[in-house]
DNA sequence: TCCGCAGTCGAACGATCGTTCGGTCGGTCG
DNA sequence: CGACCGACCGAACGATCGTTCGACTGCGGA
């Protein structure tokens, strides 16, 4: 990257316990990992160098190194919480429990809240290119994810409870690709959760258009 | 980049007329941009080297540069292919006359044909992080395109042709990120493109859901 | 026949990358 | 007080980056 860096911004110590100076910073490796995952995903992994990063943190790049393995090492942290969160909500009874539309709405109205909760970390998860063998690793594990998804469609289609269309798969690409594209545009405080929820609820299962009957929203 | 590549693939010489070999290849830029904007997506902007694009088109480095002027500028080509077609729907006449809601659907179907039609570009455009002036001249051209489709949404709203909700800004957002998730997992071929717009009208408007009537499909 | 020139290439440039190393500083504890 | 140690830093490493340069090649027009 030869251009000019966009703004550029941060250079404030680090953690919580603001002392005057240098007193007892004391990083701790998952506040290193939030730093970097924010960085990560306002210039891009490639485009990120520790030098970046370190300057995130307000230290310099040698002292980083001394806080952390390397940068892929801060790449597959920031990537598991983001697939521990969303493989969490598969495990949730609700999402094993009930008829496969009930289950689904379940999901999504999860996934909605863990993208918001988790949004660097689910961010850096959906703008993955596989390059390195460590994002190789999670785009397998966020394919299964999906791939959770697509059968609970599948099933909920064969049940009568969605619309059949010619391939629910494609459906449950749509479904996914609407709930993931938040990432590029939620930040939080703009609208609360609970409100993106049902927006993300009525959108996927009883679209935009008006003068259609309400079939009840999502679990509530 | 450290870690070990992908795959690896190309290598075949370059444009159409298939000859021998070395007889007479004659590079139009314009088709160096389309193997440019295809491994820029493969590997993503930043961790593509000119090593990679001159690969790809089946010569050196140098010699690569005797037909393109530098990274950034094939950059900025392929981005201004993407975003002459995106707005080249916003000036055709069922984008201009008819109900806000007729008027949406048009553009929701050509931007889905568009986006099918160029998809390299498209997704490249989809991508960025606006880390150099072009990246950025770029990402606020695709803010305007957006903020008319926002605009058409709220007309639509007002109009009560679409379901008012809490804020139509986030109806806008939500339908353009279903559309262009698009550029995630599909691929010339996987679906006919007609059938990807009625799939993307119907769970954009009318939702997944079943029992719902039939609301009269886009104008087709 | 010879010239020009577009196409190709190897080699190298300065810059920046991720990473390492040796050493300094300032607290803590025996 | 002195040994120790975690935090920190400057300087440098080899590699790779985007880009430039000069030279070679082979064909088309004069």
């Amino acid at each position: 990257m030869t251009g000019a860096r966009p703004p550029a911004r941060e250079g404030e110590p680090p953690t919580g316990t603001t002392r005057e100076r240098r007193a007892r910073p004391t990083y701790d490796p998952s506040s290193l990992v939030e730093v970097a995952a924010r960085v990560f995903n306002e210039r891009g992994y490639d485009a990120t160098s520790m030098e970046d990063l370190s300057a995130a943190a307000g230290i310099t790049k040698s002292s980083f190194y001394h806080h952390v393995r390397g940068k892929e090492a801060l790449l597959r942290a920031a990537l598991e919480r983001a697939l521990d969160g969303l493989f969490g909500i598969l495990e949730e009874p609700a999402a094993v429990a009930g008829s496969p539309l009930t289950r689904l709405r379940h999901i999504v109205r999860r996934q909605v809240e863990v993208l918001a909760a988790e949004l660097p970390h689910v961010t850096l998860l959906l703008r993955l290119r596989g390059n390195t063998e460590t994002e190789r690793w999670a785009l397998g594990r966020r394919r299964e994810f999906d791939a959770a998804i697509a059968a609970l469609v599948r099933e909920a289609t064969a049940a009568g409870e969605l619309r059949a269309g010619p391939d629910p798969a494609v459906d449950a690409r749509l479904l996914s690709g609407l709930v993931n594209s938040l990432v590029d545009w939620y930040r939080p405080g703009r609208i609360a959760v609970d409100a993106l929820v049902a927006e993300v609820d009525r959108m996927a299962f009883e679209g935009l258009l008006a003068n259609v009957p309400a079939t009840g929203g999502p679990a509530s």
